[in-house]
DNA sequence: TAAAGCATGTAATCCGTTACATGATTTA
DNA sequence: TAAATCATGTAACGGATTACATGCTTTA
């Protein structure tokens, strides 16, 4: 349910189509929260059923663009105010880190220092979205508000990712492992 | 599929049932990855027809623990090695913060101090989990680096939902506005 | 005029949750 | 002996991705 919600949220800001949705849940908001067109404009469609958004403007090439109605912003209160967040994780690159003991340690590194740039990136990214931030309007606030906690966090994954990486290579210099093990495929011994 | 390598890698520390995997994806392993019982039967079978896991010991009630094959960790190796982490990331105590300007300050500034304590619970139960650790595996090594990223993204996401609430409290202060608004509700004027 | 980009939709499939269903063993 | 816990499974449903499908408009 979501998606439903941040559909409406974000329509309450301003009025977009599915397309321009899309398109934004591909690159800006993509670090919290994602979906495709194809999830999208049936979504709408049931949300402009329900009185929720509306549309408030035609395009070229059949474009929509909607807007949240007041019965619409009514339902993204009563679900931030009545409804306890989802707080499930479900993190690829943490669940590989939890198995990198059955590679040999020199792989291991190797495939932390990847994750380690994927973190430089998205931080400099980030960094880079706050230094041209016109913190303006309340939605504009609450964005550099999000925007903090992906600066933040990205640090603390990529000092977390180098520590990791330098944690697998003291075992490589202490072991001598070569990056391409033997045919029988380094440690992780049989019970 | 992340389910299917995560229950091969870890099948491969130690022999497991579908209960006691369960279990590990709703405690321990919770902050990574999670998955219920239904969704890790059906994949045990699967798993067990591919000849990736085998029964190693059958207990009472039916129970029956399985253990990674040899060509199975093959298959986690090849899984981390040679495809590409999925990054997506769904995080809906983030997309709400996002929305949060469509309620008046004092009713975001309470619900970011909830988030403030959910933070601040899973770091106490992390630190508690890295005092009593003991390194002393391969496998062990690499769940402390894991508890690690929890504890390090945890303590950063904790002090930013304690900065994220003091940015509406300061709001609160200016404005004077109440945890109840009128019934035309607060700020977010229409276009 | 061709390619790139804008724009919307549906269908098939897969992954994951909730609910249904059952029964054995241990503990109070 | 009743309740709690261990233990395994299936079915229905919903959410999300990939693939299929189409066509207009702008730009090079």
């Amino acid at each position: 349910m979501s998606l439903r919600h941040a559909l409406l949220g974000l329509l309450a800001e301003r009025p977009m189509s599915g397309y321009d949705l899309a398109e934004l849940f591909s690159t800006s908001i993509a670090n919290v929260w994602s979906a495709k067109h194809s999830q999208i404009y049936p979504e709408l469609g049931r949300l402009e059923s329900s009185g929720l958004i509306e549309v408030v403007e035609e395009g070229p090439r059949g474009r929509k663009a909607y807007a949240t109605t007041a019965a619409g912003r009514d339902e993204v209160r009563a679900w931030l105010l009545g409804t306890e967040p989802d707080r499930t994780v479900r993190n690829e690159p943490l669940l590989r880190a939890f198995l990198l003991w059955l590679l040999d340690p020199a792989d291991a590194a190797a495939l932390l220092r990847a994750e380690e740039e994927a973190h430089a990136a998205r931080l400099t990214g980030f960094e880079q979205r706050a230094e041209h931030w016109s913190p303006a309007s309340p939605p504009q606030r609450a964005g550099r508000i999000v925007l903090e906690a992906g600066l933040r966090s990205q640090r603390a994954l990529l000092g977390w990712a180098r520590w990791a990486r330098e944690q697998y290579e003291a075992q490589t210099d202490r072991t001598g492992a070569q990056s391409v093990p033997s045919p029988t495929q380094g440690q992780s011994p049989r019970r």
